[in-house]
DNA sequence: CTGTTAGCGCATTCAT
DNA sequence: ATGAATGCGCTAACAG
């Protein structure tokens, strides 16, 4: 096994250093945490005492003084990742690499694992949680009487004087729509994912806000079912059937678009020369890989996860941020279902 | 802020509980920790003197005594979590949810931050380490002189005298195989993807050996380029053209599957009835919205985290386990790309 | 059965 | 500039 039989037996102490370079506990502590009262010479006996044994400092035992560990628990619900990785990317960026580190647990969706799971992330004293859903629908709170602060991520807190960061949706829905109108599609027609969901119900809201700011109307009524290619396939199919002068279609996820461009393509229309497809959430799997390649409006997790990474950090350090469920801008990414490629 | 306002200021000691209580320090531990030589009436003084407070050991200062913190460190470098999640599924599963916590990691394919992160854990005296790679292409070891267990999982270590544990992709190539010889396939064709990976070179075997076994060939060269799916409309079309009497395809991954899919639809080929198509990872967002579903090999990646978790902790209970690299099973999952569906 | 004592590894007084 | 002593919160010896 890839076990080291380290000489000593066990991991060395600030103890042993000290009893190498010959000077107290005490003098071994300051030298090594760069305090100033303490003789250069000395200074550099006990750092080469600590390299020769391969001293690293205990962070239990100084956690344990200090008050504070330096880590921080995600607490998540999405067992796929999708939403979490980059979540925890962001938040890696936002604490400094090493500096702070991330217990990640996966609570599967159950209350019961999630009590457990908080229970012991507050055993382990980290110094805040960050709690992430995998939907964008408010999801129960923790509640206030907790120890530590706690911030939420991309789905929001049920509690409005929680923090709760989570990406503006209805920006999103805008922010298509206004894309394909600056394309010069003026037929729009809008296919959503479960209606059940508060991302499906805030993009559609974003959409036809920005069409009534245009002053044109949406073609059909807002399609629901589920967010599968399957749904987008068919829907196009009703759609086209009905109306066959659509010139740009918003679909509320990238699965959606990709059976929307599956069905253009079955009938024979041209995308985007006939038909602007846009998606949503920039899932680069499916949005690079689609002929022809997908816009897509992404919802900046990493960022997102940054930002609740500050938040928890402001809140460690006694600056209380403002309470409620703050929407993070959201970005298109503009490729050749809506623009054609030269 | 969502930071309780402790009436105390600061979480609640054993010693709190004891003074409550009545009791001294020791008495209180051993009532809270179920240790039998404690009167039935001082424990229940004590547990709801704990209760009265919401008193939680501090798990810090449990593991400085114990020696062992109960945290295993998952050192990443796989950025987009296809496989890390499944393999922290997997490692919870294997540990007990609340038992054991997980630090997790990404060191972004950076070896200097690798070397960063993985100070950290030894410094947080984590159990064991598992390292994860995105690929089944050997990585460099992390080495013998740590003070604690390494697996490594997915990627295995360069160095043999270490514990791997990696998906059998020659045992999955082969499945595949033998699989659309099931189905009754005999002209068959294998689109690969990227040279370079060690998966690719090693699903073809497993492709080649099946075939050589049941006394067939492969109907032209692996096709190697990339695993995308433009790769794998590419691919097949060349194919067809060169050998229109094909009957099966296997794909070395589900994106490349899908461009096959995709392909053969354009060309107006029946599948599974007159190609069928096997992909590989089981990527269910691919494999279950492609027309018709995709049936493809899956690695068992929590199996692997699982597994790898095994390893690790027999491995912090002293119990030597076997070095080396071990191929795990893989799983054939099918669908209707290979048998029409009912 | 209960309490006293002694640490786990370290940082921080306060003397010298 | 250095070192002895104290304590972070807890468990494990022992002694009563």
């Amino acid at each position: 096994m890839a076990r080291a039989e380290h000489p000593s037996g066990r991991a060395a102490t600030l103890s042993d250093v000290a009893r190498i370079a010959g000077v107290s506990l005490a003098t071994a502590s300051k030298a090594i945490n760069g305090r100033d009262q303490v003789a250069p010479a000395t200074r550099r006996r006990v750092i080469e005492a600590a390299e020769q044994i391969s001293f690293t400092p205990n962070e239990l035992a100084r956690s344990l003084i200090a008050g504070r560990t330096g880590t921080v628990g995600l607490l998540t619900n999405d067992l796929e990742g999708r939403f979490v990785i980059p979540i925890l990317m962001g938040a890696e960026d936002a604490f400094g690499a090493g500096q702070v580190n991330v217990f990640l647990c996966d609570a599967r969706g159950d209350a019961i694992r999630e009590q457990h799971q908080l229970k012991a992330l507050l055993n382990r004293r980290v110094d805040g949680i960050i709690v992430v859903g995998r939907q964008t629908d408010p999801r129960p709170s923790l509640g206030h009487d907790l120890p530590v602060p706690v911030v939420y991520a991309y789905a929001p807190s049920d509690d409005p004087t929680d923090v709760s960061v989570t990406p503006d949706n209805v920006a999103g829905g805008r922010m298509a729509l206004e894309h394909l109108l600056a394309c010069g599609r003026r037929r729009i027609a809008h296919i959503s994912g479960d209606p059940a969901y508060a991302a499906a119900q805030d993009r559609a809201v974003g959409v036809r806000e920005a069409l009534a700011d245009a002053g044109l109307e949406l073609v059909g009524d807002v399609m629901f079912a589920d967010w599968s290619e399957h749904w987008g396939r068919d829907a196009s199919a009703m759609l086209l059937a009905q109306h066959p002068d659509i010139d740009g279609i918003v679909c509320a996820s990238d699965q959606i678009a990709r059976g929307v461009l599956d069905t253009l393509r079955d009938l024979g229309r041209r995308v985007p020369e006939d038909v602007a497809v846009i998606g949503y959430d920039n899932w680069e799997i499916l949005a690079t890989n689609s002929r022809p390649e997908l816009t897509s409006i992404d919802a900046n997790l990493q960022q997102l996860g940054r930002a609740a990474a500050r938040r928890v950090f402001e809140a460690i350090d006694g600056i209380e941020g403002d309470a409620g469920t703050h929407a993070l801008p959201v970005r298109l990414v503009i490729r050749g279902s809506t623009i054609p490629r030269r």
